[in-house]
RNA sequence: GCCGCUGUGGUGGAAUAGGCAGACACAAGGGACUUAAAAUCCCUCGGAGUAACAUCCGUACCGGUUCAAGUCCGGUCAGCGGCACCA
């Protein structure tokens, strides 16, 4: 037989040109087969191209839609460009390239990249969240959001980076440092866009029981939230009967209140300037904290500062105890109330800042030393009044909520570390915000039929230096009348985040083209939730918690069909390069994967990203291991020149065969598909042994491999007279024949491996002592037998003396 | 500081639910083929030990439970990730 050479570029293109030609991959709404909605994350097209880790996140499931189409699933796969943002911008500002020409010029190098791998998307429903036809949609949801109360202005401190010129969220100002550029984050007052996140917190805490996650995702989504439940209270400042009203998770401790402090931002500071005898001091203080950086706030953890206000004194309510009150930037304004009860004996920090000040601790809980350190443990209740004597902190607190209800002077509260959403760029290159400043009318929406709001096509896209947008600079786009009264009104100027239009993606894909809902009914109806969505754990605390809000806001109204978009998440581990670090440009260990689809195939690309480890921890990158993945598929390939006829597995194989498609299987729905590709290799190595491979054989084995390398096993098939491989069915297994007939057990006596012997697979415990027993007779001579354990299949372990 | 995860050969990593540690690969060494190289094929490959077996040790470290521990429990150390003065 002539053996013909595996041409891996010329049977790669083939087979892309094929599918591409015969919509294989195209999901159809509305079939009567059984829905499958794997979602990725769909990349944002930066102009370095894609690398590999990107493969890697997308072949996951990739192998699963392969799979599932396979078992007669209508799979819809999709794929799009998260198009708005920073890179894009800067990218043009620096070469002088409209942002317009720099993302058609990444699309197109990614769209190029991506199809070389051969993956199979669907690409008819390709979106870009920066295409007139979707951003409309966008800013459609804005205003929904807008007409609910969802979307304010507030003059407040917020995250800015210098360095790009814009307001962030805390989402993308995590560690105090910038999400694009990683400059330090300053606060600034400044009037901005939230979205009101925190409407959605307890929704978005308790959906995740509903949902399948990884068990960290939840976790993260749960600290990220940060509910405390605990009491507001309200103190009362002596000089003047202000309220002063703190929260904490601790009100058992009310009677071992000896101070108050108040952020230095908080505003009864100003509202008694007059009062407060050292304003001086105050105002001091405030403007040195002002100047300190995040990080040096977070740094002097250890050296509390604060200055005490002169001639303000708080009443604590419980005690009617008259106390001294601080300013200190250990409280944030941010959190709570702006103010707290200090208890120096059971709080760390208020019992540095007791120490420091020299102000009294006192103890109401025992078990500890409150001469040495505050003590943050359980205890009985002491120097509490009715309190006293209560071991159980849960009892203390439900005790005290009920005297500060009798006393009206507090009540149960819940707080959440995540805060409202700073919804905006002071930037060019993102959704304008459809809404109109009328002098007469206030904040008016643009009207829905005038939408989309376009982007008005600029030469001169630069952030101003003031921190205002581009658009403020376009007279055509900032001069309007307002829609309500028809005089003449200004329009918003700042854009929507980059989150923006990632935030409901997956139901465009749903129905992309459609031009008068952002998706049908029936389409929504039919293809959601999302069944499967892989992606990276730094999504987690950002588009995974915004994504979820805006799902939940539109199934609030009624217009998406489920609760939760997504109802099951994993995430893949990142590449890293072959130094071990974390692969990026300037450390130059970025991987191409069109060097590798060149030198070695798409088909080896595949197979060795979910080869190389598992795959949802990180793994360096290294070519050689990689060889390995091309020396299987030479063999796969091989495999032709053994073939011979035979409809059914023969004896020899059988065994092997129905357990190997189990394995793989199985490994692909648990996502351990470095395992899967060990049991094919496996396989081959016993085939390649035995000198040949039937026709059945093979059909099986290039039907499970399908999925990891689609062109090399379509080529095989189809060269082969078997069909076209993407027509047929995953292939089954038989539970009863993974089972080999006999099985080798190991004969162990007091732990230790004495012997091993083949024994029939169905063999009884008796059956098995006995064998067990004359397989080491010599040397059991003369002992004593006190124990036998018999697991069948596995062993037989004689314990004796 | 708090929360979570992970520690297995020279390397990447396997090991169902407590039951043969190191599957599958890579690298390395040896051999075959070759004028030579590449490619391919065969052998060895945790450590000590032996002519070869036997035997002993070995899953970060210390201890425990068990007939049996990489796996379970207690403690220690190291690395990674997240949050971080959250009241």
């Amino acid at each position: 037989m002539e053996e013909k050479k595996y041409d891996f570029a010329a049977i790669e293109q083939k087979w892309q040109k094929y599918w591409d030609e015969h919509d294989t991959f195209k999901a159809e709404n509305g079939s009567t087969k059984p829905k499958f909605y794997a979602l990725v994350e769909f990349p944002y097209p930066s102009g370095a191209g894609m690398h590999v880790g990107h493969i890697k996140a997308y072949s996951g499931l990739e192998v699963v839609s392969r799979k599932r189409r396979l078992q007669g699933y209508n799979v819809l796969f999709p794929i799009g460009f998260d198009a708005y943002g920073l890179p894009t911008e800067n990218t043009a500002i620096k070469t002088g390239v409209h942002p317009r020409q720099v993302t058609d010029n990444n699309i197109k190098k990614f769209t190029s990249q991506l199809k070389r791998v051969g993956f199979s998307f669907d690409w008819s429903r390709v979106i870009d969240t920066t295409d007139e036809n979707y951003y409309k949609w966008t800013q459609w949801i804005f205003l929904k959001m807008f007409e609910n109360g969802l979307v304010f202005r507030d003059k407040t401190l917020v995250n800015y980076c210098p360095s790009c010129k814009v307001v962030l969220s805390n989402e993308d100002s995590q560690g105090g440092h910038c999400d694009v550029c990683h400059s330090e984050i300053v606060q600034k007052t400044k009037e901005v866009w939230y979205l009101r996140i925190t409407e959605y917190a307890d929704k978005l805490l308790q959906g995740l029981e509903e949902v399948d996650y990884l068990p960290n995702v939840k976790l993260q989504q749960q600290n990220w939230i940060g509910k405390s439940t605990g009491a507001f209270v309200n103190f009362t400042v002596k000089e003047n009967g202000e309220k002063l009203r703190i929260y904490t998770t601790r009100p058992d401790t009310l009677y071992g209140v000896t101070f108050m402090v108040i952020a230095p931002e908080h505003p009864i500071i100003d509202k008694y300037r007059d009062s407060i005898a050292n304003i001086d001091a105050l105002d001091a203080y405030k403007a040195e904290c002002a100047k300190k950086s995040e990080f040096e706030r977070t740094q002097l953890v250890k050296d509390k500062t604060g200055v005490k206000i002169d001639g303000l004194t708080a009443i604590n309510p419980i005690t009617n105890k008259e106390i001294p009150i601080y300013i200190s930037d250990y409280v944030m304004m941010g959190y709570g109330t702006g103010a707290i009860m200090a208890v120096p004996a059971h709080d760390t920090r208020d019992y540095e800042f007791a120490k420091k000040f020299g102000i009294d601790i006192i103890e109401v809980i025992k078990g500890g030393d409150i001469s040495k350190e505050a003590y943050t443990g359980d205890g009985e209740m002491v120097n509490s009044g009715e309190l006293n004597g209560i071991t159980n902190k849960k009892d203390a607190i439900e005790k005290m909520l009920t005297v500060l209800d009798r006393l009206g002077c507090g009540e149960k509260g819940v707080q959440y570390k995540m805060k409202d959403w700073a919804f905006n760029r002071q930037r060019y290159w993102g959704e304008p915000i459809p809404i109109v400043h009328c002098p007469h009318c206030g904040m008016v929406a643009v009207p829905y039929e005038e939408l989309p709001l376009k982007l008005p096509p600029v030469q001169d896209f630069k952030p101003g230096s003031d921190g205002e947008s581009p658009l403020a600079r376009i007279d055509e786009f900032v001069n309007c009348t307002c829609p309500k009264c028809g005089q003449s009104a200004k329009r918003e100027t700042d854009t929507m985040p980059q989150w923006a239009g990632s935030s409901w993606y997956f139901l465009r894909y749903c129905d992309p083209n459609n031009d008068s809902a952002f998706a049908s009914e029936e389409a929504l109806k039919y293809w959601m939730p999302v069944d499967w969505y892989n992606g990276g754990m730094e999504h987690v605390t950002r588009h995974m918690i915004y994504s979820r809000f805006w799902h939940k806001f539109l199934y609030d109204l009624g217009l998406v069909p489920t609760s939760e978009p997504y109802a099951k998440r994993t995430a893949q581990g990142l590449i890293l390069g072959p130094d071990g670090e974390k692969m990026s440009k300037s450390r130059g260990n970025v991987v191409d994967p069109n060097d590798v689809v060149d030198v070695y195939g798409a088909d080896v690309l595949r197979v060795y990203v979910l080869f190389m480890g598992d795959y949802e921890q990180a793994a360096p990158w290294s070519e050689s291991s990689m060889k390995g993945c091309k020396r299987f598929l030479d063999r796969v390939w091989n495999l032709q020149n053994i073939l011979v006829d035979g409809d059914e597995y023969s004896d020899e194989l059988k065994t092997l065969m129905h357990k190997t498609i189990k394995k793989v299987s199985e490994d692909i729905e648990a996502m351990k598909f470095n395992t899967a590709i060990a049991a094919m290799m496996s396989l081959i190595n016993e085939i390649t042994a035995n000198g040949k491979i039937n026709k059945a054989e093979l059909k099986a084995f290039l039907t499970i491999l399908n999925p990891f390398a689609p062109h090399i096993t379509e080529e095989m098939y189809n060269s082969l007279g078997f069909g076209i491989l993407n027509e047929q069915s995953w292939v089954e297994y038989d539970e009863a024949l993974c089972v080999d007939s006999t099985v080798e057990i190991v004969v162990q006596l007091c732990g230790k491996i004495k012997a091993r012997i083949n024994v029939p697979a169905n063999a009884g415990k008796d059956e098995l002592l006995t064998l067990a027993k004359e397989s080491i007779a010599d040397i059991l001579q003369g002992k004593t037998i006190r124990k036998e354990i018999v697991v069948p299949g596995k062993l037989v372990n004689i314990v004796a003396n």
